[in-house]
DNA sequence: ACCTGAACACCGTTCAAGT
DNA sequence: ACCTGAACACCGTTCAAGT
């Protein structure tokens, strides 16, 4: 007897794959029951057969997400060039998937996405030569770091002008100009990563 | 003629506040338009004569924040202690009164309750002896550093364990135990803060 | 085992109607 | 000028009922 390969049926996996898609298209608070099933040929009720709720939605959708992160490769001589290098990677994949941000705070715990980053930040810390609580201790401040930024990054409109520069006390009208205008956010990032890791590592 | 003193009407005033202690109790999530109205003893439709919707009332919670936090008084005799000092006091006013992350960022433009801030920043940067675009990004750098510190330390349990640490292959256990523990995010804090600003001002 | 119709308890917002 | 009742177009979730 062959196996009979069901068509369209729906699974969990399926429904994360749409729920993605969707979520690609109109952002997280595009994702709602009612268009999901839809857009499943299927009637909501039919959804909660498969998972749980909207909820656990989001939560297998971060662990896709999170292996997604923690499998990014990460190249460079030295420790510190392949922490550069690996913030870099992540950066570079949240801002083509900014619905990374969205859900995993959406979802409360924000953090969990980069457990795996984590991972390979405590590899590399522990390859500079760091050891016990002294490498546990940088390997937070990186996180914080690269955390921080990508945050930042994603929740702040990078063409905003800063509102009411006009009315700064200050006499120093090229900070006034430099400060209406946009930022290089990587730059800022490139810094600030550099001055920390170079505090914290050896050498 | 004596002008009366109308007791409890309903002002765009009286609305933001009973909303802001509504926030206080339950969170963001919390300030809906009925529950509002029900608190101000009117039906819901009414809150509508008064103020446009519940962004408005967003937006007018976010404008007092914003002045909340650019009043806070500076203290320290060099401008980088000056400059942790602010950093300091706005993130203990942040930790008192969580919501005031949760709203700017549920609002969007999540920088928008640190443009007062940033002044007072850009006052002491340019005290530190820089000028121009040196100034800005130095400016900017801080501005990343404090605001994305804030948001991950309202984002992340800090009692949250990593999850998975026993599956990591790192030959160190006393970094295993370190990274399993809760962190003092405040020495993260501190120390990273110090980390850019001496990278960042003369001296 | 898998899906639907219908409902429940919510949302933000609008608008004709009242005083 | 200020407020209400009733409605519209949404939510997530549940559950008896169907096949």
């Amino acid at each position: 007897v062959v196996a009979e390969v069901k068509r369209s049926s729906l699974t969990p996996e399926t429904i994360v794959d749409m729920a993605t898609t969707i979520i690609e298209d109109g952002g997280v608070e595009a994702l709602t029951m009612r268009r999901l099933a839809q857009a499943l040929g299927v009637r909501t009720p039919a959804l909660y057969w498969h998972i749980g709720s909207r909820q656990e939605i989001l939560d297998r959708l971060i662990e896709r997400l999170t292996e997604d992160l923690g499998s990014l490769v990460l190249e460079g001589r030295t420790p510190a060039e392949r922490i550069i290098e690996l913030c870099r990677a992540v950066l570079a994949e949240v801002r083509r998937r900014p619905y990374i941000m969205a859900v995993s705070f959406t979802a409360g715990r924000g953090e969990a996405v980069f457990i795996r980053v984590q991972e390979a930040i405590a590899r590399e810390v522990h390859a500079a030569g760091l050891r016990g609580s002294e490498a546990a201790f940088a390997m937070r401040a990186i996180l914080y770091q690269l955390g921080g930024f990508l945050v930042i990054d994603f929740g702040v409109d990078h063409e905003a002008t800063i509102r009411g520069v006009d009315r700064w006390e200050l006499d120093d009208p090229e900070l006034l100009d430099a400060a209406r205008e946009a930022v290089d956010v990587d730059e800022v990032f490139g810094f600030s990563l550099e001055a920390v890791l170079a505090t914290l590592l050896p050498n």
